[in-house]
DNA sequence: AAATCTACCAACCGCCTGAGA
DNA sequence: ATCTCAGGCGGTTGGTAGATT
């Protein structure tokens, strides 16, 4: 199901996610943000491209993802909204809240695609309750229920912000316990790891990372 | 039980766009 | 006006699980 774990010529692994690396991405992107995608490997003390933390952060480890089977309700979104928007999966995912634009194109090149198809020689056979000249309104209906929350308005052209904007952690969110993550605004600890890595042409290992954070705590506290 | 096929989906790749120099 | 680069997008790949032979 997964990519098996392979290294390129720079040495940046590829592949499958570890749940360390998992854990080191999303821990430092919700104490310091994406400031900078291309370094941010670097500081996150992961061994990955840019791309590569984008892509899983986007898809996998943001906050509120959702996870697993489409309900109806989003099915029929999708379909409306390809219908609409054409293979634009990054405008569809805006209007699908907690999934991503590869999840839906996944979902659509195996599902969809041929239900549509399938569709065009016969009837569709949609739920009691579907609200057949809205389905947005379903998809709302669903995800909010009676919640307090108030859902953004899914023809608004921003709404896709709503659910793409800087992640705000909250008491609920999972932080580890390590208090010497690196920051971009740290530049004490920057300019250390400069020096301690002047020797490495290029960094090749986050151990290398982990190594320098443990030489630099111990150095510099008590 | 073993081999083969199929469906699924996480991740990669390459191209495009827009911002800044 | 042109170039560079980071971020983003959409198409494709390839590993795995489950189904089928």
């Amino acid at each position: 199901m997964v990519k098996a774990p392979c290294y390129d010529k720079n040495g940046l692994k590829k592949g499958a996610w570890s749940e360390d690396e998992d854990n080191k991405l999303r821990t430092y992107i919700q104490r310091y943000g994406h400031w900078n995608w291309g370094l941010l490997p670097k500081f996150a003390g992961v061994s990955r491209s840019g791309k590569s933390c984008r892509l899983r952060w986007m898809n996998y480890l943001r906050p509120n993802m959702k996870h697993g089977n489409f309900s109806k309700q989003e099915d029929d979104l999708v379909i409306d909204l390809h219908n609409k928007l054409g293979n634009k999966w990054s405008r569809i995912a805006a209007k699908l809240p907690g999934r991503s634009d590869n999840e839906i194109k996944n979902r659509w090149n195996t599902h969809l695609k041929k239900r549509v198809q399938g569709d065009q020689s016969g009837s569709t056979s949609l739920g009691p309750d579907h609200d057949h000249a809205n389905p947005k309104v379903n998809l709302v209906k669903e995800t909010y229920g009676s919640s307090n929350i108030t859902a953004p308005t899914l023809d608004d052209e921003t709404a896709g912000d709503f659910w793409t904007e800087p992640f705000l952690p909250d008491d609920d969110i999972f932080v580890p316990s390590c208090n010497y993550l690196l920051s971009p605004f740290n530049f004490e600890f920057n300019d250390y790891f400069n020096c301690q890595s002047s020797c490495h042409d290029v960094m090749t290992s986050d151990e290398f990372l982990w190594s320098t954070l443990d030489t630099y705590v111990e150095d510099n506290m008590e």
